[in-house]
DNA sequence: AGTTGTGAAAAACTTCACAGCA
DNA sequence: TGCTGTGAAGTTTTTCACAACT
């Protein structure tokens, strides 16, 4: 039984590819045609070795002695990660966050199109943002049916996040990223993929505080010097 | 203090870690006094036998047939964290998404404290966001000496984000918390950590796809057009 | 009974090392 | 020669299963 390519690409290398891309897509802009796995490895920060391995679940296209042509690559693993055809997003909870994120323009050239914003604060219903205007919470439904938007995006406080997810998948979301900090349970068949921005910063300190205590072996972990 | 435990704790658990303190703050602050593996971990969205494993970690101070009590294991996180002493941070480029974080209150109750907000914009400093008020670039090297921060945050355009990072570093910063889409080269001795919001819509955007297509098996990915 | 703590098994991921090919 | 592609080894992380304890 052949099964050269096995269908499932590890969820690291998807991650991976994503960085990839954009430093192929950078290389090529800048009118290179190949690189080498070392190169590629050291512009995205990981090992070389892994880099081949990751490539090689697109069924690889490099040339031995040479290395990979930057379009090609940077082509197929556009068309894995699905980049090429423009997905719908909308986007809930329009505060500092939300309004940073409907306004990065780096969405758009990545494959992300907000179809609609959101939020429940009268105040902020009808201003404009990157190009679209904040709507009211009533219009989500209608809007995710008519775009058919398949992501959806919250940024709302933490106390509304369960139910702007159970509204989302509802309306026929299928996946959701969530900024606001809880964790939040939804319907089989639904991704929810968690972004803590204080989780990072905690695990940020502390591997820096970490990194000065080995010294110091048996003071217990929290003396006030 | 006997101290048997192995003095590194594996990065994800640290993550997981701080998850999990905020979930116990909540519920001490809702009066709750204890609370099973179970329940936590579902709160948490975690396997309840790697939640034990991970609180195994910091001498762990359950009650078999009962249960952890809430206040301790919070404030052992919290210790083991560090979240007790403030740390100080700087903040690079208050575009939109720098804003966003110097504005969110819940860095503060984390245990951060943004001492210093800096930009190269002319026409945003002297601003202030979140009780702080933006400074030029000129500052950086004095505020982060003076401050003694030992967390640095990018939110800069991509294009200044290598410089801005060779700044913090030898300004002193140990730590890198970095949104900008490029990878940082750091000196070694520096932590770097990214969090790249495209890069996690599109494994968002990859997994949703991908639980879609297992029906159409042999279609190949890499089919040279 | 109910629940923790943990060794041992399993899975996922990373790195190494080198064969294979241009 | 130089660089890719990949089996194999190594490491980390997750999961299981159950003894230990209240």
């Amino acid at each position: 039984m052949i099964q050269p390519r096995p269908r499932t690409i590890p969820e690291a290398t998807v991650a991976r590819l994503a960085v990839y891309l954009r430093v192929l897509t950078a290389l090529a802009d800048g009118g290179r045609s190949t690189v080498s796995s070392g190169e590629l490895a050291a512009a995205a920060g990981v090992n070389p070795a892994g880099l081949r391995k990751d490539l090689s679940h697109l069924g690889s296209c490099g040339v031995r002695g040479v290395g990979y042509e930057v379009r090609t690559v940077r082509d197929r693993i556009s068309r894995v990660l699905g980049v090429e055809r423009s997905r719908a997003c909308v986007l809930v909870g329009m505060g500092n966050l939300g309004s940073a994120l409907a306004d990065y323009a780096g969405f758009g050239s990545r494959g992300f199109a907000f179809v609609g914003l959101f939020d429940a604060d009268p105040a902020r219903i009808g201003q404009s943002i990157g190009g679209h205007t904040v709507r009211q919470m009533d219009e989500l439904e209608d809007v995710v049916a008519a775009t058919q938007a398949s992501i959806g995006v919250i940024t709302t406080p933490a106390e509304v996040a369960q139910s702007v997810c159970d509204r989302l998948a509802t309306a026929g979301v299928r996946s959701i990223l969530n900024f606001a900090p809880v964790t939040l349970a939804a319907p089989p068949g639904i991704d929810v993929r968690k972004v803590d921005l204080s989780v990072e910063l905690q695990v940020l300190a502390f591997l820096g505080q970490q990194r000065l205590v080995p010294a110091l072996d048996d003071t217990a972990v929290g003396e006030p010097a």
